[in-house]
DNA sequence: AATTGTGAATTGATTCACAGCT
DNA sequence: AGCTGTGAATCAATTCACAATT
């Protein structure tokens, strides 16, 4: 696996890639070029076309590239051709946003869980049980999910992440507005919305 | 202005470094040298520094910075130390989670109201006005708003973008999984749930 | 003695330019 | 003729190494 020196800006782009891909086969397109597809995904068609080749060689000359054979490569290389189990944890006002946001479903995740430390009674219209933060542990290494989403409050999300880890998860989606120190074995993404605001205010006049 | 060749990550960095200084303040820390900040945030101090020196010089050699001067001098770069209006559009569940997340207040960001095409009766526990979607570019213009929220379906993402574009807003906080088109004096900063699960995804073995 | 600030070196990402297929 | 694939060139960001300052 080189997996490690390709760029990881490369890889997001795939993602984005795959969602234009999924819109064109609605569309009943069956054959894009690099130049139109990189126009849908906002990106160079030299940079389409670069980072498709650190996984392959995809296109045909003359022709362009296979609709449905590029996203199904696309989709194997991000590993989410088969549905990936994604606990979550932290029950807020985020945390149940996401819960009913059913986006994710289509895109090969299931939230199978959620934990909380008030494991409130889930709303009417979920159909995600909603468990005790100490059953958490046992849960994860049970059902060998290996991704989650975190959306604690700064205070505990160090910890909770520990306990995560701990437990077997290797990738967390962190939405708490924190630094998480984790081993580097684990990858985490945030997405902290106070940051993204404070960044756009900079370039305002 | 040479806000131009700034890299754009040395601001995002810079609001991470914010976060870390009001963390200190709150433990009555006053200085901090580039080695500690930057641990605390989770880079290197080298890194730091330039971040820093792209703006001027802050600290005393030897010594380090002082939190206070050096948060304050940090929030006047970002621009906000003056409450900035935002809009929302779109109220859905991440729309309406948004609305009732507190967290933007006290980064100096005030959502001032709220628009959707169906303006449903605010909850009970919202204060921010849901207004109808047709009121929103007088709204824009009235109140002189510069930022906006967007949490609509991908497939009005575009439209409502042009519409806010058009009322006056120059810095878009978008969360619909679209690649927005958008004059060059526009900055949209996009979270995509699906592409952050799906990055991670990449990374699992 | 400690720590910042910064030019130079390095590493990484993007774009160019064109060779190679279909 | 058209479009992909890619080594080379360029551009950008990070890190190093150390001089400057307190």
């Amino acid at each position: 696996m080189p997996r490690i020196d390709i760029p990881r800006k490369s890889i997001y782009r795939l993602s984005i890639y795959q969602r234009c891909l999924q819109r064109l086969k609605v569309n009943h397109v069956d054959t894009v070029s690099s130049e139109a597809l990189a126009k849908a995904a906002g990106v160079k068609s030299t940079q389409l076309r670069k980072d498709l080749t650190y996984f392959g060689q995809f296109g045909t000359r003359g022709l362009g590239y296979n609709v449905d054979s590029l996203s199904s490569t696309i989709g194997e290389v991000l590993g989410h051709n088969r549905l990936q189990p994604v606990v979550l944890v932290g029950v807020g006002n985020l945390g149940s946003a996401l819960l009913r946001y059913g986006g994710f479903r289509k895109e090969g995740f299931e939230v199978v869980a959620a934990f909380d430390i008030a494991p409130k009674p889930q709303g009417r219209d979920l159909t995600i049980p909603i468990l005790a933060l100490t059953t958490m542990d046992s849960f994860i290494k049970e059902h060998q999910v290996k991704m989650a989403i975190l959306t604690v409050p700064a205070t505990s999300a160090q910890e909770v992440a520990n306990a995560l880890i701990k437990a077997g998860v290797q990738a967390i989606l962190n939405f708490s507005p924190t630094v998480l120190d984790v081993p580097e074995d684990v990858v985490v993404n945030s997405v902290d919305l106070a940051v993204e605001l404070e960044n756009l205010s900079y370039f305002i006049r």
